[in-house]
DNA sequence: TGAGAATGTAAAGGAAGCTTTACAAAAGAT
DNA sequence: ATCTTTTGTAAAGCTTCCTTTACATTCTCA
């Protein structure tokens, strides 16, 4: 799943380090996040969120499950 | 974390067991999430928000960080 | 009241999210 | 080019999410 975590981070002026602190997470967890390592918890989620004053959906891209695509045969 | 997921589901005169089907998850997921045993993963309130044509955040109901709490005095 | 359907719950195991520690690599500013 | 800051990444370990299997409880309704 994509996010605009990076891009809203920077927007503010901010280094992984001092976001990871006003959102109460490890840094690592900052940058994994960012580079698609892996999503995070919907706690996380909504933290991020409230923190950029916006909705998970605003943040977080979910591939929509492709009725029509090639996959998903059952 | 609140949230109406089986409120929803009832909406829609769906047991658990078709609903978790509908969302391709065990029927004792459906039923920890309803209970608030633990909250779903992202990928998973996405699913549901889908499944409900709703936001996650019309679903689940994120507690603010109270700053103005007892709690958190850092 | 008793049978079938729906839901709750528990144990055990695998997968994913998050942590700390530590070091390497990249980017910025002189 | 060198120094400093920022970011990437890896390992080990803990917690949470999710699974399958199985059984107990509650609900519905004939």
């Amino acid at each position: 799943m994509e996010n605009r975590v990076e891009e809203l981070r920077k927007n503010l002026g901010m280094n992984q380090e001092d976001f990871a602190k006003a959102i109460r997470v490890s840094r690592q967890t900052v940058s994994s996040i960012e580079n698609g390592k892996y999503n995070p918890s919907l706690e996380l989620a909504f933290t991020i969120a409230d923190f950029f004053g916006k909705t998970i959906e605003e943040i977080f891209m979910h591939e929509r499950r492709g009725r029509n695509e090639k996959e998903l045969s059952d």
